[in-house]
DNA sequence: AGGAGCTTGTGAACGTGAGAACAAAATCGA
DNA sequence: TCGATTTTGTTCTCACGTTCACAAGCTCCT
């Protein structure tokens, strides 16, 4: 065998950068799942413990925190707290991030009355709509404020993440004006494919997706032996396409 | 060359099984675009005209179709309604889908209201709360029942879909109901990892992780030279962790 | 003090997905 | 009728992500 002692050519230099995409993605699950354990009052946990509080494979589990640095102790385990504060700074939610919310429909709503971004990472400071009816209405402690007040805002709170909840129509514009604004990160409600400039980030959310995904495989299980035979050139009648958007409200 | 006057051994049969996952995430996003493209009027679209539609590479649209069958003539391009059907059928939403939404907080509140279900592949067949003061509610044309109603509605309506808006707390418990009364697919909405037997398919949407993912590429773009060193066992005051639910409203 | 028993961190194998490139097939014009 | 042009369907290659397996390293017990 002959283990050559190990002692690396140069320093480890903790990478600080290039995180792959798919572990930055379950981060913050490792989050919540040390915070549950936090709230259990166990102080130490396995990557084993861990992994079943996350939903994944522990392996997994091992090689994403590895990433980050060594947090763990070899036959001991990692210590809850000391790992969530590392991945918290590493996700950046040590700090506070404003938020605004525009298209205050039906779902913009439900995320404004959400209590619990002021003192966990996120902090909304605007409600916006172009709707002259919504302008003014109160929700929780804040106002809805005209859209056209955006840019002002972003400037104001230094603003770096927006959220769309509008319908589909509007959303490009929306996103437009939110770029040009200032806001580098933009989370996406509303059923289109939005483009944006480079160094602009976007992510979707999108329930109608998800529920046809659900339904593929639905009809995977129900349907096995009761799938139609592939039409020539149909009749188109009932055909089903698309969902709207959740949101609404925000008028051209 | 001498090209083999192509004539497989046996009969091309569409692969009908084994579509990869990756794609038919992606398939849904190809049925909006086809919609789009349909109401503007447009009844051929090449795989370029498309991809720039559905925010893809064209490459790998064609490649995603090509598991379905070649729906497409060598030449022209896609024939949008053809196209669409097949994919509607693929994704199985040319047919109407039951579906539950258990949790009348602010988020099951603005899904109910979301007035697109009815005739586009998914049909809200109840609202279930356990929470006595919600009990009755009027929700659009919809009314608030009881959650102890579960079993029975999933019965009569062959349900096969659940939505998930409860909080973190009842959300395993209502999972869990759920597939004992017969769901076999889910839709969670709330902050925690849900275990389920197999042959249920579970999808999570979850608003907190899709901040704290934008929030960490903030923090690359802007913070570059400001990320603070790191520090051993520091002091744990102001540590962010994680959000909880949108939902709300289910008692135990 | 030394060995037994755990658990981390990581190298290597494997599988899946993305993108480039091109042959096959269809249309259109001469 | 035949060649030029267009666009699909597919093959090949590369990159990324997952999982296995094990050496390194830590603690605890004798």
């Amino acid at each position: 065998m002959t283990p050559a002692r190990s002692r690396r050519p140069g320093a480890p230099t903790r990478t600080e950068r290039g995180i792959p995409e798919a572990t930055v993605a379950r981060l913050p699950v490792y989050l919540r799942a040390l915070t549950a354990l936090s709230d259990s009052g166990i102080a130490t946990a396995s990557s084993e413990d861990l992994a079943t509080a996350a939903g994944v494979n522990s392996a997994k589990l091992r090689k994403d925190l590895s990433y980050l640095g060594s947090y763990g102790t070899r036959g001991v385990g990692y210590d809850v707290e000391y790992l969530r504060y590392q991945i918290a700074r590493e996700i950046g939610v040590t700090q506070d991030w404003a938020v605004v919310i525009v298209g205050i429909g039906n779902l913009g709503h439900a995320l404004a009355n959400y209590s619990g971004f002021g003192t966990r990472g996120f902090r909304i400071v605007a409600l916006l709509d172009a709707a002259p009816e919504l302008v003014g209405e109160k929700i929780g402690d804040m106002v809805v404020r005209d859209f056209a007040e955006l840019e002002e805002i972003v400037a104001a709170d230094r603003v770096s993440i927006g959220v769309i909840t509008t319908p589909a129509g509007p959303a490009q514009e929306v996103c437009d004006r939110l770029v040009a604004a200032g806001v580098t990160s933009i989370l996406n409600f509303a059923p289109v494919v939005l483009s944006v400039p480079d160094g602009v980030d976007i992510r979707k959310v999108d329930l109608s997706i998800e529920l046809q995904i659900l339904a593929y495989h639905e009809q995977r299980k129900s349907g096995e032996a009761a799938l139609p035979p592939v039409p020539e050139l149909p009749a188109m009648n009932g055909v089903v396409t698309d969902l709207p958007s959740v949101g609404g409200g925000v008028g051209a």
